[in-house]
RNA sequence: GGGCGCGUAGCUCAGUGGUAGAGCACUACGUUGACAUCGUAGGGGUCACAAGUUCGAACCUUGUCGUGCCCA
């Protein structure tokens, strides 16, 4: 498109229109290929965050694709082999959801259909609704290469058509191999589990909310009838009870829990409780005749102030309890199913009261799988909801006489005492409290601590090289407060729980079969246990020949499969092959079942692959060759530990390389007041409303001019329309360019046109500073400097100055060079907003002149001090500071606008004279000035100007009000004195002049002359107005 | 309770030891050769507080207060 000479601009860049057919322009130019505008060997990659498949953009993604989008232009621009690889992450649970829900809306559900069958189910809403939010970062403008888009679950069975990437290969060969090397292990440990979606989820997706709840103070009897004496001083040490008792006192927000008691523990300091340690006591709740007896131990855990200082501990069902009871050998009693009911197997109460009876006593040591097997739920508590049961418990306990009593009138009760009600009289302290609660981020419910089977990556073992790749700067996360998180959250790993009991996502390759002396030819018996053989392999193919060599079978492998297998909560059907160990074809006996296991991988153990994945690994890639180490990744500071710290760990494990050399991290985008955003405080700002408002361009700037290293932000639309402004501006400088015919015959130049003129050469210079600033700052990840610098330039200088001094020139001798050189500096205007502003830059691009390249590929400049005229710049400075002397004078003094005036020249040194000599046109102009005439004293009534080097007077007898300028130039001159009394008071100390860098005293010294001078002026202007008044 | 931050103009924020800036908001004026989504001029700050280091502190150190996030 060549602007030239055709139709006339709008007044108006419409942003709406124009935004999508410049989208399909970069499309169809394939400008954002990997490796488009390639100019030299270096590459730049950056992975995309991949968003949820079920995703819609919000500010965040807006803000984060913002960041990566700019570098990636900006690389794109000076030429390196960039890819921007986009993408989208599977969200195990999230995407299961969202089907099952569609489901729901037709009355069925996911267990009415096969695995298969829902799982196709899932891969039709993806093909239908999976694409939204890839849709919404096209319109903000992210130049990812599109024809890349890769997916974290493509390749994996069942994918259809279009899916056929080969991610899947790619997790299930890490599994693989970091089982065969011992980082991941199937063990039993404490994990989140959802009791709506029957699964272990990830500490990411559960939010702790702050919640009414009860803190209820029972009394645990100790065993045989024991007293002891219980003292409880206070600070000061003085005796406030002194009793005998019979029981520990136990705060608990749980009562519930108290079924699967393994111990009381307090604090080894703790004197009030040191009598009876290494005794039993009673759980005072379960049928009398079987009451469980627990031992009381010490540990550093319970807070001897929070409470009674004692603590009952749940292991299997609480964070903290399961690290007492790890240490301490204390069993853990799992109480609840996988949907959070009081458990309904195993042997009734009495059995199990009895063996847990027997461990607490010390007379039997019970397997971590036997504790588990043990239903420590009462009889007629079993089936209930957690809730019921809670209730029930406390009904009991409170019926027996087991609660701790207090005054009705106590405060901690937090409740109001009824007009009829006796303050005095006891009550179940019960206590009312704010409790932190754990929820489900997507099921919304109450997330209970479980004791489960799970598999784990092992990541002590693989955190060292995660560490010292940060620690030894080959990576840099910034800000630096980011490193510190890091090592912080590192140094204290925790296994990785890795499975999750979900149909979407990739299935574990491992296959169970029996131990040799367990076969039974079942084929339906041997879910994972102490009994079973694993078989990891990324096939069943290559499983079984595994099995083959363990069982030492020679026959050929049959595969079948088993539908309608009852196998709890995983699902209708599973498979199982068989393989015959070829002594009979009749006897069970002779089979052996393998059965594959059920559960997924954790969707971020497969986005912890993003970088090498994207590329194409284990295939060994040219994209992997080119781009791998990546670049940079951008991400929000949240997810450090469940995605950075993961992917350092994964890349470094399986292909021995760090998988990015710099991290950028941001914040949370909040409202205005700094508020999250959240659909409740309905606060929420869409950004794809903001675009159609304002237009991506300014909705991409504000997010450049907010990110700062480590800064909040706070999104403001007032702000955004200011940056919308600012376009506007931009658009209405070339479109009076194109009015005075700076684009007729204008093509792409790299380098200015040779200007005599001052001005022209100023900005030139200008331009190359900020070149220079923007290089620097984005070079730093600074993008806040980058805007700023080129919102200042561009507004600043370019229009407010340059403009307006092109404007008596167009009529000058120095026309045709003025005309080039604004082309060529509005041109840098595009490129180096371009990154930042890429629609409304493409858009000026293609109506200004002729242009080989699209803007998205133009040539970044690599100028800099060379085109640096600092005489041009000095000159300049003092034209301005002429300028803005006369036009504050004028307007304080409330001259008409319109009104010209004559000025007189009292004194220019050399400087001065030459300088308006070259620029008399555009001060005359700016300033509105008629004449210049040098006079040996300022006529009577002028307002007086001083600028470095000289004064001007502005003759205005009988018009201005001598007062008025009197006080002006006290005001001025005393400014001028105080800061020259500042710099004197430096100079005149010695140990100033002594200790400071050579320069600082220079610059002083300078400044206090400048000063000086000014002052002078100032103080013989006044004694004149002071004369002549 | 532990970890990491933050406190600068009315608001939102920059500012890595040389004496404080931007945008917005505010006030006054304005039909200036593109732009009112604009122009010109102006007002506005004990840089949370206290002590220390230094010739010099918004910046470094310590403490206090306030506030946010993460983890328990």
């Amino acid at each position: 498109m060549n602007g030239a000479g055709q139709m006339a601009m709008d007044k108006n860049f419409d942003a709406k229109t124009a935004e999508a057919r410049i989208a399909a322009k970069w499309d169809t130019a394939g400008a954002f290929r990997a490796g488009a505008n390639k100019a030299r060997d270096e590459s730049f990659c950056i992975m995309i965050p991949p968003p949820n498949v079920t995703g819609s953009l919000h500010m965040g993604h807006a803000f984060n694709n913002t960041l990566q989008d700019i570098l990636v232009r900006w690389h794109r621009m000076r030429g390196f082999d960039t890819l921007w690889q986009p993408g989208q992450d599977h969200a195990g649970i999230a995407t299961q959801m969202v089907v099952e829900r569609g489901l729901a809306a037709e009355g069925k559900k996911r267990t009415d259909f096969t695995r298969e069958e829902f799982l196709a189910k899932v891969w039709d809403w993806k093909a239908q609704s999976g694409g939204t939010i890839i849709n919404q970062l096209k319109r903000l403008g992210a130049s990812c290469d599109w024809s890349r888009n890769a997916f974290t679950m493509s390749g994996a069975p069942g994918a259809p058509e279009g899916e056929e990437g080969n991610f899947h290969d790619a997790v299930i060969k890490v599994f693989v191999d970091m089982y065969n090397k011992g980082l991941i292990y199937r063990g039993k440990r404490l994990v989140n589990w959802d009791p709506h979606f029957e699964t272990a989820i990830s500490d990411l997706e559960v939010e702790n909310i702050e919640t009414d709840g009860n803190m209820w103070h029972f009394k645990y009897p100790l065993a045989g009838g024991a007293t002891y004496r219980y003292i409880e001083k206070d600070e000061e040490g003085t005796v406030i009870v002194d009793e005998m008792r019979d029981y520990i006192s136990i705060a608990t927000t749980r009562p519930e829990t108290m079924l699967g008691d393994g111990a009381v523990a307090v604090h080894p300091s703790d004197e009030r409780y040191a009598p009876i340690v290494g005794k039993l006591c009673e759980i005072p709740v379960g049928p009398t005749e079987y009451r469980r007896s627990i031992p009381i131990i010490t540990d550093e855990y319970p807070d001897p102030n929070f409470g009674s200082g004692a603590v009952k501990i749940t292991g299997a069902h609480d964070a903290n309890d399961y690290g007492v009871a790890k240490r301490g050998g204390i069993p853990m009693y799992r109480l609840m199913d996988t949907r959070a009911q009081m458990r309904d197997d195993g042997a009734a109460y009495a059995e199990a009261a009895a063996i847990a009876g027997a461990v607490a006593r010390g007379e039997r040591v019970l397997s971590e799988a036997e504790a588990d097997a043990l239903n420590l739920v009462p009889d007629h508590l079993r089936g209930l909801d957690r809730y019921e049961a809670r209730k029930a418990v406390v009904d009991e306990i409170t019926s027996e006489g087991l609660a701790v009593m207090t005054r009705a009138d106590d405060l901690r009760l937090g409740r109001k005492l009824g007009e009829d009600e006796d303050p005095a009289a006891l009550v179940p302290l019960v206590e009312a409290k704010k409790i932190m609660q754990p929820f489900g981020d997507r099921s919304k419910t109450v997330i209970e601590p479980m004791l489960t089977d799970q598999w784990f990556v092992d990541a002590e073992k693989v955190v060292g090289p995660a560490l010292d790749a940060v620690r030894s700067g080959r990576v840099k996360i910034m800000p630096e407060s980011g490193e510190k998180t890091y090592y912080h959250w590192l140094e204290n790993i925790e296994p990785w729980c890795i499975s999750r009991q979900l149909w979407w996502g990739h299935q574990i390759p491992v296959w169970y079969g029996p131990q040799e002396n367990h076969i039974d030819g079942r084929r339906n018996g041997f879910e994972d246990s102490e009994f079973t053989v694993r078989f990891c392999a990324p096939t069943f193919r290559e499983a079984a020949e595994l099995a083959k060599k363990h069982y030492g079978v020679s026959r050929a492998v049959e595969e079948e499969r088993v539908a309608g297998s009852s196998y709890g909560h995983y699902g209708a059907d599973e498979y199982c092959v068989q393989l015959s160990l070829g002594k009979s074809e009749e006897i069970a006996e002779d089979f052996v079942w393998l059965r594959r296991d059920p559960d997924v991988l954790d969707t971020w153990f497969s986005s912890g692959l993003w970088p090498i994945g994207t590329l194409g690994w284990p295939e060994a890639t040219e994209e992997l060759q080119k781009y791998f180490p990546t670049s940079v990744l951008v991400t929000g500071q949240d997810i450090l530990f469940f995605w950075v710290a993961r992917m350092m760990m994964m890349q470094l494990a399986v292909v021995g390389e760090v998988p990015f050399g710099h991290v950028y991290l941001h914040g949370l985008v909040r409202d205005a007041k700094g508020k999250k955003m959240s659909k409740s405080l309905g606060n929420v700002v869409d950004p794809l409303e903001i675009i159609d408002e304002f237009g991506a361009d300014a909705l991409r700037f504000t997010n450049a001019s907010m990110a700062s290293l480590g800064g909040v932000l706070k999104l403001d639309t007032q702000r955004i329309a200011g940056y919308r402004n600012f376009t506007t501006k931009l658009w209405n400088a070339c479109r009076f360019a194109e009015m005075n015919g700076v684009w007729e015959g204008h093509s792409t130049q790299a380098m200015p046109p040779e200007a005599k003129a001052t001005v022209n050469r100023w900005i030139i210079s200008e331009t190359a500073r900020v070149r220079e600033t923007v290089d620097a700052a984005l070079a730093e990840y600074r993008f806040n400097d980058a805007a700023n610098a080129l919102y200042a330039f561009v507004w600043g200088r370019v229009c407010d100055w340059y403009v307006e001094f092109a404007k008596p020139l167009f009529d000058g001798e120095d026309a045709a060079e003025t005309r080039a050189t604004m082309g060529w500096v509005l041109d840098q205007c595009m490129i180096l907003l371009h990154p930042m502003m890429p629609f409304i830059t493409e858009e000026l691009w293609g109506l200004t002149g002729q242009r080989d390249k699209l803007c998205a590929h133009a040539d970044w400049p690599e100028y800099g001090a060379e085109l640096v005229d600092a005489d041009a710049m000095r000159e300049m400075r003092w034209v301005l500071a002429l300028i803005e002397g006369i036009r504050s004078a004028r307007a304080q003094l409330r001259v008409p606008v319109g009104l010209k005036l004559n000025m007189v020249q009292l004194d220019l040194d050399e400087q001065g004279r030459a300088a308006l000599a070259r620029n008399m046109a555009l001060v005359m102009k700016l300033a509105r000035i008629a004449s210049l005439e040098e006079v040996e004293s300022l006529p009577k009534g002028s307002i007086t100007v001083t600028v470095e080097g000289g004064t001007f007077g502005l003759p205005l007898e009988g018009v201005i009000d001598i007062a008025a300028e009197r006080d002006r130039l006290e005001k001025t001159c005393a400014k001028a004195e105080k800061e020259m009394g500042g710099i004197e008071g430096r100079l005149r100390n010695p140990k100033f002049v002594a200790s400071a860098p050579d320069e600082v005293v220079t610059e002083a010294r300078e400044r206090a002359q400048v000063l000086g001078a000014e002052v002078e002026r100032l103080r013989a202007a006044i004694t004149q107005l002071d004369g002549v008044a």
